[in-house]
DNA sequence: TGTACATCAGTGAACGCGCGTTCACTGATGTAC
DNA sequence: TGTACATCAGTGAACGCGCGTTCACTGATGTAC
């Protein structure tokens, strides 16, 4: 920021107000209805200068992406992440992390979703995206099955009925504006509920609160 | 079809004509990428005549969901439909309902989707869909409350929760093929996983199979 | 340190492609007498 | 039943808007001597 002297802090600055202005103008209109003048006119910037750092809108999209796959890779490594899915907390913790990072990554989340549905790249890319989350479900499920209690059914599709209601309800409450009545949702109400939902058809225990010796 | 004689019916035949390649078309290569000229060309009828009967793609859409809706109404009046979500069987039925419905209407439930992000008008309706399921299942709901299970969080967030997986589920395997890695689902493996899944959190039973007596 | 030239980020008016939309025309169906 | 005219679905070439993209230009930063 403030005045940059070397022309290549001006370049990196230029890109940078570019991205910035495109998650908040994607964030606004959606990806279909931004226009390369619409980013370059909330950067402060000429309609030309887009030119000098991105060939086109898909391309900065790919840019906003890769910065976003660099943070989710630490976020794995974070100390509390724990395996074994019999474990209400760390069934609790996965889900926290999920919704966090859809919450703080929520314009590149939506847009990508958006243009996986009107170009074949990012709805690959949107595919990786699902299998790598996938695998490292189907990882933590090993637990599970080891101790002799039975999935909801093979453990890829399993996986990928997690990753469904996580993502599409993170969609629902975060950026749709909730389930049409108005209501909004809190972190917490939103990770305990899910963790809830999902944690006893995982972990084959009944929900809290059912009387176990009938 | 043949040879249409009055002038009624030759419209309604070309009307016809346009939903139909719409749909195929729509289904080929999406809502926004899909030019007008594209629907009349796989209609067989020249540009000019797609104003004849719709002012927009918008409005072509909006008539696909038109007629959808009229079914949709339909399948909720079978004789089948049981109230009680304790009962397994009466949750299997709705998901399957939902599973068949999703597969029989895919193009428009996938156009839908999509216009949803890019039109709010389109984002309105879908969202009236959430609030109706979300209502119906809300009534199904009752009788686990008093029942005096507990639930995994208020009603109308479950009920999100629950739609949420359905749709993206389907959307993820009838779709956008699958979870990435090639892998088909059969409609029994689908509505048995999300049956399976969906079930222990709902009715507060624990999933089959697992030893109720220790 | 100073001068002359080169380079490069940024500018914004202008260009041109793609696609939605129009409209004068055709030929078949409907109506009047 | 026949003729003359009106209506209307459908046609497709042409028009024109919107927006992505270019490019000659500006002024500041960098380099050579």
């Amino acid at each position: 920021m403030g005045a940059p002297t070397s022309r290549a802090a001006k370049a990196a600055e230029t890109e940078a107000a570019l991205k910035a202005a495109a998650r908040r103008v994607f964030a606004e209109r959606g990806y279909v209805n931004t226009k390369i003048t619409d980013i370059t006119a909330a950067a402060g910037r000429a309609a030309g200068s887009f030119y000098n750092h991105f060939t086109s809108k898909d391309e900065l999209l790919a840019a906003l992406l890769t910065d976003m796959f660099a943070e989710s890779d630490l976020v794995m490594d974070d100390p509390d992440h724990r395996a074994d899915f019999s474990d209400r907390s760390a069934v609790r913790w996965h889900i926290a992390q999920y919704w966090t990072f859809y919450r703080r990554h929520l314009p590149e989340m939506v847009v990508l979703r958006q243009a996986a549905m009107a170009n074949p790249v990012f709805g690959r890319r949107l595919q990786e995206m699902a299998t790598a989350d996938g695998a490292h479900l189907i990882g933590h499920l090993e637990p599970v099955c080891a101790a002799g209690i039975p999935l909801p059914g093979e453990p890829d599709v399993v996986a990928s009925a997690v990753h469904s209601l996580l993502g599409q309800f993170a969609y629902t409450w975060l950026a749709a504006g909730g389930d049409g009545t108005g209501r909004e949702i809190s972190d917490e109400e939103a990770i305990e509920t899910l963790t809830e939902f999902v944690h006893p058809g995982l972990a084959g225990t009944p929900p809290a609160g059912v009387d176990q010796d009938r």
